[in-house]
DNA sequence: TATTGTTATACTCTATAACTATA
DNA sequence: TATAGTTATAGAGTATAACAATA
């Protein structure tokens, strides 16, 4: 047990009630999960869903990955780079700006490893959960989300 | 709206069914909500919680502090050095190693503005959710967190 | 020996600005 | 004008190691 995850002694939490500090301290365990997780195949969080994201949809580009998961434009460079210089993706020229992204063979084995893990952490972390109660989650998140646009 | 938030053209997302996966975004959505609030009152999340927990416990020190809320006694001592130099709180030696944290009067008129920024937050971001819809989500994201430990 | 507080350091993710090249 | 991709840079949060002083 990491020093930070301590049970707290006998203080009270002012928070506790509060919705959207239990949905950032429960993402936190997820993200520490995941990127446990993937540590195996050396992949970040990030690059592991971008992978995911290509294995879905060939021939899309960097653009539009970054537009599905939120990533910045900015941001998805490096990413890109990173997966490009491990073999795990290709990319050919759409037009002079645009380049379409696939995975490489090496980089579809290591996709389906990541979908393993993915699926593996997920069930560790909400197999407790009933099928519905996470759907309901699911919906009610993606509803909140929404609401914001 | 910023760029990584426009809407996807025609991708599929294969993360979509993945909770984990919106918990994470959502979470992304509600501090960066949360960071903007707090903005005018010059206070990032963790020191605006840190306020709070303080106010909630006079008398506690920094080491409780981070316990409660999951922050590293590393990563608390810039964050309390900020408060201090700013007036907002006040230490006095309990003993030889530890220190009594509590309000300066500026920094509960500080805390109470803070607190108005997070119910209204709050309110903002989750509103349209029933009180019962609350409520269950809070609940299960415990019994979650717990299971962790 | 364990705890408190501190410093230094590193990593991940998010975000903006500025630039080149192309549509 | 708008889009694709890149680089540089910054900020917030999380995390480990190592140290001094104290219990």
């Amino acid at each position: 047990m990491t020093e930070a995850a301590k049970r707290p002694t006998h203080r009270t939490d002012p928070l506790d009630s509060l919705l959207g500090y239990h949905l950032r301290r429960l993402s936190v365990v997820v993200m520490t999960d995941l990127t446990e997780s993937l540590a195996p195949l050396q992949l970040k969080p990030a690059e592991a869903s971008i992978l995911l994201v290509i294995a879905s949809n060939p021939g899309t580009t960097q653009s539009e990955v970054g537009r599905v998961l939120g990533i910045f434009r900015a941001n998805m460079a490096p990413l890109i780079a990173a997966l490009l210089k491990r073999g795990l993706i290709e990319r050919k020229a759409v037009d002079g700006r645009s380049q379409a992204l696939r995975l490489s063979s090496a980089g579809a084995a290591v996709c389906r490893r990541a979908q393993n893990v993915v699926r593996e952490h997920e069930e560790r972390l909400f197999g407790r959960l009933t099928r519905e109660a996470s759907a309901t989650m699911v919906a009610q998140i993606r509803s909140l989300w929404q609401a914001k646009h």
